[in-house]
DNA sequence: TCTGGTAATATTGTATCCAAGCGGATACAA
DNA sequence: TTGTATCCGCTTGGATACAATATTACCAGA
């Protein structure tokens, strides 16, 4: 083990298997079991679950154990309304500090993502760089860590739903707007059709299960 | 020790210690010296390191230690930054959501801030009294925590300066502008009240130390 | 004197061990 | 049959012992 610490590796396990809904929301997570199950020993896993603990992805009860969160149904709302914010504030500082590079290659994702009909999780995942694209093109090192602590709550939520056709090409449609205004350096424009953008998922999300 | 873990003793102490200044940026944090200090042992110590780290107020590399975060100056930009989204969101928010007894609390607050014209630590922490009340009246969990996160940095910075007694007017009336709109109900103007606030600090925080 | 390598040392990473607390189950009494 | 009290076990919380590794100091040779 060169690089990464038994702890980082168990995070990183844990995550996944939460993001691949082997662990559910309300399951519990006994310290030992995990510990087990990766063959390492309890203490980078104490680590990785106080890691997620932060992360507001599993809560920690005193001497009964961990157990992975359940999202009230105002809970759910409440996180969208904040992604809402983090995208539209993207947006626009992505159009401020974002180089012509990155706006081309968040355009080849989207291109990319237009012909991913077939595949839900290929187009999920192509959905996900989008959004780290834009992340990352507006240089904030604050916002890229709450946004990336948010959109790991939101696994718990379950998959993105990316089955229908319709979705998609709508999807890429509003990232398109999206694109354009950066393009033209308009912040206030980009922050609108991330805005815009954002509040349809919510309203798809809310339709879906509970 | 009934209510709190040696964990949670340990981060809060620490946190303390950097606030006060007996830590500052750039200090090395070896386990050993802060568990012989807290007299306790290294397990809780490095579950609050582990903390720390998540809050982005220490670094932790591998082998070497944990050092308080040095903030470069585009650091510090890009830290205001999202403090102003933060803050012009929690208006925004408050003025949609927020009870009027909140707001009077709020005023209660700002009343008392600008009698302290004599002791700048006290009225810094009325100060941190009426953020933090207007991030509750928000409702918005997410919000809450990352905005905890994000002034926890701020700590980083140091003090904030209140010894100035134009400028406490200056946030008292900033403040009044603030609970004026969010009473209106107005949410653009509580938003837009905040940002000139934050933006005010910004420019003071900048024209100070570095 | 400077450079290269090697070995000692300092410090974290991991595992195991002991203690403490909470919950559930069971038994007894009303 | 139901309510209550007590006891046992499961699980985490904290401490310590051990392993691994990065840094640094020191020495030898050029």
């Amino acid at each position: 083990m060169p690089q990464k610490s038994s702890g980082e590796i168990a995070y990183d396990r844990m995550l996944a298997a939460i993001r691949g809904g082997v662990f559910a929301p309300g399951d519990r997570l006994r310290e030992e079991d995990v510990a087990d199950r990766l063959q390492i020993s309890r203490t980078p896993v104490r680590e990785a679950l106080r890691r997620l603990e932060a992360d507001r992805i599993v809560e920690h009860k005193p001497r009964v154990g961990a157990v992975v969160r359940e999202l009230s149904h105002a809970e759910v709302v409440e996180l969208y309304e904040m992604r809402v914010v983090f995208e539209r504030t993207a947006a626009e500082l992505a159009a401020k500090h974002g180089l012509a590079a990155e706006f081309d290659a968040l355009d080849a994702l989207n291109k990319q993502l237009a012909t991913e009909n077939g595949n839900p999780a290929h187009a999920a995942s192509i959905n996900q760089e989008f959004h780290q694209g834009l992340y990352l093109a507006c240089r904030n090192r604050f916002l890229l860590e709450a946004a990336r602590a948010l959109n790991n709550a939101l696994f718990l939520l379950g998959p993105t739903t990316f089955t229908d056709e319709a979705r998609i090409a709508q999807v890429v449609d509003q990232h398109h707007a999206i694109i354009a205004a950066l393009r033209a350096g308009d912040a206030a424009a980009a922050g609108e059709a991330a805005e815009v953008h954002l509040t349809t998922s919510l309203r798809r999300r809310l339709k879906g299960p509970a």
